[in-house]
DNA sequence: AACGTCACG
DNA sequence: ACGTACGTGACGTTG
């Protein structure tokens, strides 16, 4: 038996151009050639070959407008025209089959589906062949049959479709595919089925009936709305069928035995790729018998390398190379300057010796400010009128950001390589010479240096050199000072605390295995779902999805009552998250001054917020009176306290002041407790006669309003139906005169311009909005939002922090701003110091943005970050 | 490398 | 009818 390989070309273009441009990112080669798409397909047809081996495989293209435009008018109406960077993209991917072997085939008048589909009929009709389709269409899966099968892409890997695996999902033979896109539609090829019917019902019409034209002949044993829609939609049915019918009589002039995959062309692939600069597929490739050639530059302008005279008087850019994925335990392997005239490359040693030029009058620019005051602190280098910082910068502007600069410059035409493709992976590093280094340093500096002024042309046309100069490039500075400065642990309690976690868990670990009859990995999902769900038979509470159990808290938390050994399970997990994340992990990253500095990522959260990792100390435990403990561990210095400064409702407030509902600003002038507040108004009590529930259910509300609601979003997280979830929102925004309205145009806007602001002008590009598929939209109405109002917060925060640092430095104190978690300051605090910093703290943070309500901050202080809450 | 789970605001 | 809350990071298992 031969198998042969049908891939839909078309379908695998669009799915890798859309996979980066929907983010707003469009790769090109040096030359400006769009290559994102390329990239995608080349990986997924070398995935391919590699996975199937084929000894026969053919790639399908659409051609000219198909029969199904000349019948139906609205045919793919709603589908925007290709993009440019697209369409450029499809000769090159012929010319890439071309050399890797395989044949393509196009033919005028003809959708790819269609050559497909007189492929597979041809190998339904004849004993030889069998066929694997690949596409993530599916419409493709109405070809499966005996011989057919169908590889369906998904976002990430893909599930094999073939005639048992259909009829388990829909419940009808792969033909019925037909029936049911003429019932339920495609949104994204315009078909429009019936109206009203959407997946569900369309399953349960054709499980019934088989077929359209069975169910139109029984249509009177159907009753009520349905049957409505039906017949009201009869016409738009047998349109929808002959639309989603995929023609098989397609006039072809060869063989199946004429897609012999050839194999692949080396030579030639290689230089297409070098063309492509794609460098990492290249290095993938087990080529090992062909001379590679290094990424030559195309007539490489040559750079004037200088002297360090030359950076003592003039405006420069320089840029930091170190290796290691985070910048705190990496090595430096040197400095890229550059002037607009000259360039230079420095060791490690000479940026110590000349340091000078980093703290002189001049203007400097460079990316990641941070990382190079925090990296070489440790050789007392400073930096001094550092005010441009291009990653910063391109992150106010919505670009994204990936921590590489070359990802960055890609987006500006620049090509420098990608860290990956210059060092390698962990576990297959390359190395590189001297020369390569000082020209990549080099590169790095002058893209700094050359860009400067544009992007800074762009921060001001969006409005964002406030937020840049006065907020973003100052924080900078005050982060760098928190991660030098570190937050002192006591490591002897993390060890008391590991070792009582760990004697908790071998205690539970025994009563688990002996609850469930014998020995497993208790932090395996799989092995846990067939103990619980099969082997103690409890039975799941939910709808199967794809045959797997989930095992979540969630799940785990509605059939504790069945089995004694849910709780255990429960309380195992716990104690295991507690041992390995907190009192292990931690304890892990205290460096040998006995403390903890971590990295606050300033240019990484779509909203403006800062993240931390290595470690993450803005989740720790806070919720779980035990697992609280944890904070014990986080110490104020000798002589000093820990104080703790946060935000009460500030995410509230905002909305407060942004939606102007006049009832909810006027809760915060009455300094209200919000949820009671809500509690009385939905519930339409007296605000005394409020219990606690009522009141834990007016904070989900609250919640929901920051989310941006869903009926459905709040039925699940309060465990109600859906109807009561509805009852409460309707009364919420009855309470609430305004927020309504608010929101309505607030969504408009974000419509209108593509993106939100926050009130400090900081911008969220919302390509979510510009989907067609109607989650990814809804999605992007909520972020819609909710970024102002946590963008704003942010915004807020970010400023209190600037002016609270300058603060400290104008009064010499000795105090240390040591941790920010999103409405929280943690400080460390000179004894001596206590009331002015105080002081200092609740002023900047409460005064430092006017809103139509006040800002409230509470203070707590303690010996320990436990204490202080 | 992706997924599931769970810690935080 | 669709399938759902917003923003993160780290761990373990699994393919």
């Amino acid at each position: 038996m031969k198998k042969i390989i049908l891939v839909d070309g078309n379908n695998l273009l669009f799915r890798s151009f859309y996979a980066t441009a929907y983010q707003g990112v469009i790769m090109r080669n040096s030359r400006g050639f769009p290559t994102n798409a390329l990239y995608g397909f080349i990986n997924m047809m070398n995935k391919i070959i590699k996975e199937e081996n084929p000894s026969y495989i053919m790639v399908a293209f659409d051609k000219g407008k198909t029969f199904r435009h000349d019948k139906y008018e609205s045919y793919k109406a709603g589908r925007q025209a290709m993009p440019d960077e697209l369409r450029l993209q499809f000769p090159k991917a012929k010319e890439i089959l071309k050399t890797m072997g395989i044949k393509s085939y196009e033919i005028d008048n003809y959708e790819a589906d269609d050559i497909i589909g007189t492929l597979t009929k041809i190998v339904d009709e004849e004993d030889e062949f069998i066929a694997t389709i690949v596409s993530s269409d599916k419409d493709l899966l109405q070809l499966i049959s005996n011989e057919v099968e169908v590889k369906l892409l998904k976002q990430t890997g893909h599930i094999l479709m073939n005639k048992e695996e259909f009829r388990n999902t829909y419940h009808v033979d792969p033909i019925r595919m037909i029936d049911l896109k003429a019932l339920m539609g495609d949104s994204s090829d315009n078909i429009p089925g019936v109206k009203g019917i959407g997946e569900k019902t369309a399953i349960s019409l054709l499980e019934k009936y088989q077929s359209l034209d069975n169910l139109y002949a029984n249509i009177d044993e159907i009753k009520g709305k349905t049957k409505e829609k039906l017949l009201d939609g009869k016409n738009d049915a047998y349109m929808s069928f002959d639309l989603a019918t995929i023609y098989r009589e397609v006039p072809l002039d060869f063989t199946l035995e004429e897609c012999k995959y050839n194999g692949i062309n080396k030579e030639e692939f290689v230089k297409q790729l070098e063309e492509l600069e794609f460098y990492s597929i290249l290095k993938k490739l087990d080529f090992t018998d062909l001379e590679l050639k290094k990424e030559e530059k195309l007539e490489k302008e040559v750079v004037k390398l200088g002297t360090i005279e030359n950076f003592k008087d003039k405006d420069f850019a320089f840029y930091l190379e170190t290796r290691g994925s985070i910048y705190s335990k990496s090595d430096i392997l040197g400095m890229g300057l550059y002037n607009g005239e000259k360039a230079l490359f420095l060791t490690k040693e000479e940026i110590i010796k000349y340091k000078d030029v980093f703290t002189n009058e001049n203007q400097k620019y460079t990316y990641d400010l941070k990382k190079n005051i925090v990296v070489l602190n440790n050789y007392d280098v400073k930096f001094e009128n550092v005010n441009f910082d291009t990653m910063i910068a391109t992150y106010l502007l919505d670009y994204v950001i990936k921590d590489d600069i070359a990802f960055v410059a890609k987006q500006f035409n620049y090509n420098i390589p990608l860290y990956e493709e210059v060092y390698g992976s962990d576990k297959k590093p390359k190395t590189i010479t001297d020369g390569e280094l000082r020209d990549l340093c080099i590169d790095k500096a002058k893209f700094i240096y050359e860009t400067k002024d544009k992007i800074l042309k762009e921060i001001e046309d969006a409005e964002e050199i406030e937020l840049f100069n006065n907020i973003e490039m100052p924080l900078a500075l005050v982060l760098a000072d928190m991660e030098i400065t570190g937050i002192k642990v006591n490591t002897d309690y993390l060890t008391s605390v590991s070792n009582e976690l760990k004697e908790k868990m071998d205690k539970l670990e025994l009563e688990i295995y002996e609850s469930a009859g014998e020995k497993f990995n208790i932090m395996s999902p799989s092995q846990l779902g067939s103990i619980l769900f099969e082997k103690l038979e409890i039975p799941y509470p939910k709808r199967i999805k794809d045959k797997k159990f989930s095992t979540s808290k969630e799940i785990l938390d509605k059939i504790k009552f069945v089995h004694p050994i849910v709780d255990k399970i429960l309380e195992y997990r716990t104690i295991y998250k507690l041992y390995t994340n907190y009192a292990i992990g931690l304890k892990a990253e205290v460096r040998e001054d006995g403390r903890i500095h971590t990295i606050f990522t300033q240019t990484l959260t779509r909203t403006g917020r800062l993240s931390s990792i290595s470690p993450n100390l803005q989740n720790i435990p806070a919720r779980a009176e035990y697992a609280r403990l944890i904070r014990k561990a986080f110490v104020a210095d000798n002589n000093s306290k820990i104080l703790s400064s946060d935000y009460s409702q500030v995410e509230l407030r905002i909305f407060a002041h942004l939606s102007h509902s006049t009832n909810l600003i006027q809760a915060f002038l009455d300094d209200k407790d919000i949820h009671s507040k809500t509690a009385s108004d939905i519930f339409k009590v007296p605000i005394e006669e409020v219990t606690k529930e009522m009141r834990r259910t007016a904070k989900a509300v609250n919640f929901g309003i920051l989310y941006g609601i869903s009926s459905f979003g709040l039925s699940e997280d309060l465990g109600i139906d859906i109807t009561t979830a509805k009852d409460f929102m309707d009364n919420y925004l009855e309470s609430y005169p305004g927020v309504k309205e608010y929101m309505e145009e607030e969504k408009a806007n974000a419509y209108k311009y593509g993106y939100v602001k926050t009130l400090m002008n900081r911008k969220r590009i919302i390509e979510e909005l510009k989907s067609k598929n109607y989650i990814i939209r809804s999605s992007g109405e909520r972020i819609a939002l909710n970024t102002p109002i946590q963008g704003t917060a942010a915004d807020i925060l970010k400023k209190a922090m600037v002016e609270i640092y300058q603060e400290f430095n104008k009064r010499n104190l000795k105090s240390k701003m040591l941790i920010q978690v999103h409405d929280e300051l943690v400080f460390n605090v000179l004894d001596e110091e206590l009331d002015e910093v105080k002081s200092i703290v609740k002023n900047i943070m409460e005064n430092t943005f006017k809103l139509s309500v006040p800002l409230k901050v509470d203070i707590e202080i303690g010996n320990n970050w436990y204490e202080a809450k």
